[in-house]
DNA sequence: TGAAATCATATCGCGCACGATTAAATCGTT
DNA sequence: AACGATTTAATCGTGCGCGATATGATTTCA
């Protein structure tokens, strides 16, 4: 009654364990991006296009690639985030008259002045977390790595 | 030269960390179904569709609403999922003569078969990961309490 | 110089995620 | 039995992610 079929039982237990990290990491995504919702709603932003403006803060004129590169996303996902920014006013997408194949991305001055809205959300969602600091660091650097 | 504005040093550094764990999470995830991605198409599977058929191998008759739990995802994303599924022949859809709100889902043959092939994934998985196992166990539990 | 290779971005199609809404079945209370 | 509330799943619209492909600009080098 209680046995289990031989063959099927180590399988089944690797399947299982596996299940764990990925799945990990796919639930705690998801829920990271439900806990930021409400928040962005507030000014207007999904959490990728939250992410790309965060970049842009950092360094305001920047290429499509540059952007892509620092977010590790395709031009496929980041032409139309970026196409949906701009039509919020928040962006210009302009070419380079240096290099025609590239398009420069640049903060408006509301792009600008949203800053200061957004300032307030990762101290809100640091007490959603409710998590030790220094686990918190830990926890980044340990999926930095896993992306490598 | 070397100077700042006082105004907007400090929430530039908040946002910056900010960008830290949710966006490594964020990263993270993506690449890791990148990872799965080759591994999977050889099943026909994509990543979700092959979570869902963990929670299945692990027990076949299930709700609907007990997959989206198990998931945690909403129906709105698990019926088109299941349906593509059930075009695949790899599970079946009927409504429960007990309660008919609710939706069976079942493994046929042809699901329960292709857990063989699954069990290769997990292995070859941890070995592109190239992380210790202890390592991985500390941060599938850490990303857990993370999504409590 | 000019054809070919390379590069930067855009386009298209598919499959998630999820909020909002809808529809149908069941339950609870009277 | 009746009817409002709850439960369960499906539907719809929007916005990602990404593979495959296309387009146009630049570089290479024969």
């Amino acid at each position: 009654m209680t046995q289990k079929p031989a063959s099927s039982d180590q399988p089944v237990e690797i399947l299982r364990l596996d299940n764990q990290l990925c799945f990990a990491l796919y639930g705690a995504a998801n829920r990271m991006t439900r806990l930021y919702r409400p928040m962005l709603d507030a000014l207007g932003l999904t959490y990728p296009q939250y992410l790309a403006m965060l970049v842009l803060w950092e360094a305001s004129p920047r290429t499509v690639g540059a952007l892509g590169e620092a977010l590790d996303l395709d031009s496929s996902t980041l032409t139309p985030l970026l196409k949906r920014l701009e039509a919020g006013g928040l962006v210009t997408r302009d070419r380079d008259p240096e290099d025609e194949r590239r398009v420069i991305v640049s903060l408006t001055d509301q792009g600008r002045a949203l800053r200061d809205q957004a300032v307030s959300i990762p101290e809100k969602l640091f007490c959603a977390l409710d998590m030790p600091l220094d686990a918190v660091g830990a926890l980044r650097d340990r999926l930095k790595v896993l992306a490598k």
